[in-house]
RNA sequence: GGAUGGGUUCCCGAGCGGCCAAAGGGAGCAGACUGUAAAUCUGCCGUCUCAGACUUCGGUGGUUCGAAUCCACCCCCAUCCA
């Protein structure tokens, strides 16, 4: 029911080319995933999602146990039937929103007490809680209740984190009862190269489908989390797809998959976008910017995607400028569709064993540090 | 023609003798954004030879050590009365 083919590996860099199937379709990898945080990637139709070339899409735990709750959701059916996406689903364990929402949490090793945003009431998430609550929304993939550390984080406070981020995981494995499910374990260890090898190795003898790699891109430097993902992907079994979570920017999705990263999420792409700046291969581009008021070219010349097929950069920030949802939706559109596109040019190259010709003649045309 | 209330920096609008280049909005310009408390947030927003100087609050004069703030006249605008 939930497999990972690896198709074929880059002869010239190790990049991985693999099938994912999952109750709810297959996912072609490597692959990057829209976040819909709240039931829905802000701004877009689910048939828009699927014109633009997504295959899968996250939600979040945390977000839909405060709001609908996952009773509504699952009265609708699952996560699928209520928000009308057929295709596969991930959902995050709220894990993050530990880390995010810090200011409103107490950690013990039983679970995280909250307050919610929302009202301030005070809310519990354990490991064996969010794996209920991941059963009642019914995505094809959960995630377990990991702690994420922060940037820059001290070494006894990372491997705390990490060791219990592993009894985390043992704990969700035991609280899992859904065989149609997958659970990702997510290797933890901020970033003492040490404990993130320790912990994938620690990971990779649990008898997991795929695993996640979180707390990277969390403001470090860059050179940072390229280094780390090059000491843990190789601890990772080969077979099992590898999910680097929260990343994101065009250059770190093309570094991660030479790594040997599978899958990604990230809310860059659609968050830039209703703030007015689009993704191109010439790096990002600030639509809303005055220098393109009279630009009647679309935001990329060769892009395939709906907004640029149909509408003008003048338009748009006209649009943007107007506060017109429109304006939000074609930018939206267009960062989704640039990069489900890098990541199908990504496949095909490694396909060809010609990944690195392909990373290269991407970072020859914006540099590496303009991204 | 008379009465009253007004004319403030791109717009609206506070200020009503010194702490005023002048609150606050808006508009404009720019920046940030990486498992979404984000259609959010931040900065700039009179000019310059920019830790200082200069020019501004309808106009012109005046009072005062000092005026966007007080006085006189004038010009506009709004409402009401003839």
């Amino acid at each position: 029911m939930f497999e990972f083919e690896l198709l074929h590996v880059c002869k010239q860099t190790g990049a991985r080319r693999g099938r994912l199937h999952t109750p709810h379709g297959v996912i072609e990898t490597p692959i990057y995933m829209p976040v819909g945080t709240q039931a829905s990637v802000k701004t877009m139709t689910p048939d828009e999602l699927t014109d633009l070339g997504a295959q899968i899409i996250l939600s979040n735990t945390y977000h839909l146990h405060l709001r609908p709750g996952e009773d509504i959701v699952a009265a609708a059916g699952d996560l699928h039937g209520f928000m009308h996406w057929s295709k596969p689903i991930l959902t995050d364990s709220g894990g993050f929103q530990v880390f995010s929402l810090a200011a409103l949490r107490k950690l013990t090793e039983e679970g995280v007490t909250f307050r919610s945003h929302l009202d301030g009431s005070k809310q519990f998430l354990s490991p064996e809680i969010s794996i209920a609550i991941q059963e009642k929304l019914g995505a094809d993939i959960m995630m377990q209740f990991d702690e994420c550390s922060p940037w820059p984080c001290d070494e006894d406070r990372a491997h705390k984190a990490m060791y219990r981020t592993l009894r985390w995981l043992e704990r969700s494995m035991r609280a899992k009862t859904r065989p149609d499910q997958a659970l990702f374990g997510i290797v933890q260890g901020a970033f003492y190269p040490d404990l993130r090898r320790e912990c994938a190795r620690e990971m990779a003898k649990l008898d997991l489908p795929g695993f996640g790699i979180g707390g990277l891109s969390v403001g470090e430097p860059k050179p940072i989390m390229y280094e780390l993902l090059s000491v843990v992907c190789p601890e990772l079994p080969e077979n099992k797809p590898r999910y680097l979570m929260g990343v994101g920017s065009p250059d770190c999705l093309i570094e991660g998959v030479k790594r040997g990263v599978d899958m990604f999420d990230c809310v860059l792409a659609t968050r830039v976008a209703r703030n007015g700046t689009v993704f191109t291969r010439d790096g990002r581009l600030v639509v809303r910017n005055a220098k393109y008021a009279a630009d009647f070219s679309p935001i990329e010349k060769d892009c395939d995607c709906y907004a640029c097929r149909n509408f003008s950069r003048a338009y748009i920030r006209h649009l943007l400028k107007a506060e017109e949802i429109l304006g939000l939706r074609l930018c939206s559109i267009h960062n989704l569709r640039f990069l489900a596109r890098l990541m199908e040019d990504a496949r095909a190259a490694i396909e060809q064993d010609a990944y690195g010709d392909f990373s290269e003649a991407f970072f020859a045309r914006n540099g590496r540090d303009n991204w």
